[in-house]
DNA sequence: ACAATTCATTAATTTTGTAAAGTAAACTTA
DNA sequence: TAAGTTTACTTTACAAAATTAATGAATTGT
């Protein structure tokens, strides 16, 4: 059923992620020349290793045109290599390259990182585990009706 | 002290919020030509009642010069009032018509509200709670180091 | 009175995405 | 095997939503 409480969850949701991401974006200049999708295309290729265009897109919920784009850019840095395949030659497997792995894993510990000064500063130990077992539905949202 | 699982839960986190972002986008055409910005700034003033362009502003975390076009698109659509102070006339007093007001309500019990029904059916009721207790700590990161 | 500040707007630009069209490879089918 | 279709990706043109810079008008401090 259609609970008031519900109906006020969603907006309260919808504001508080429209606001949180523009604060991530002020913030997420940390040296280097990327956005944030860029940066989390990133890390989706360091944790999967190869992947095509294609996939990349659908994960980060974008078009494949958005996509291409975005490997060009971060081609024209030196941070991903592309492999085409031996069986298909439409297909253009891409994955970091060395200097792209270490940009990830500079980053990731870098310390003036405004979202993990946030967190640890701004919320209890209690909200921090919170958070986390939060991301269990909000990435549910991210990947609903996507069939 | 930095554990290993809190930079994997800003890295996720940031990842999460990113692509959530544009489901919403991509989903937010609901018959208005709104963007999630205005559709935040129509909430803020119907909870809030009265707010100037620049608390607006601080609010959403946009500039003023971005809320000021923000408030001319919604002027021009007749969902806001501009009042005038009296003891200070650069200062412009924005609230929602009652036009504004009830598209506000509309859009509220609207059923083809897709984060309602991402929520709804995507999520347990443990995961609604979740999410619902989720947004302290949420908003307590979207107002870290606002000053 | 006048310099500095504040509040809001307008204008130009940047960022980040989409949609449409193009290219080439790989299927389908007859 | 040749014609037509689909698939995978790219390029180009454009739109949306924000930023920075410049302007104007009202207020405040000295």
């Amino acid at each position: 059923m259609a609970t008031q409480s519900d109906i006020k969850l969603v907006a309260e949701m919808r504001t508080t992620i429209t606001r949180l991401v523009k604060k991530l974006r002020k913030h997420s200049v940390t040296g280097m020349a990327l956005s944030l999708t860029e940066r989390s295309v990133m890390e989706l290729l360091y944790n999967e290793g190869e992947l095509l265009p294609n996939e990349l897109a659908a994960k980060e919920k974008i078009t494949t045109q958005s996509m291409s784009q975005i490997l060009n850019h971060l081609a024209e840095l030196g941070y991903i290599k592309r492999r085409s395949s031996k069986d298909d030659k439409r297909k253009s497997f891409i994955s970091l390259s060395a200097k792209g792995a270490s940009v990830v894993e500079q980053v990731r510990h870098e310390k003036d990182n405004w979202l993990y000064e946030a967190i640890t500063n701004a919320c209890t130990q209690e909200e921090i585990s919170l958070l986390k077992k939060a991301l269990v539905p909000l990435n549910k949202l991210v990947d609903y009706e996507d069939e």
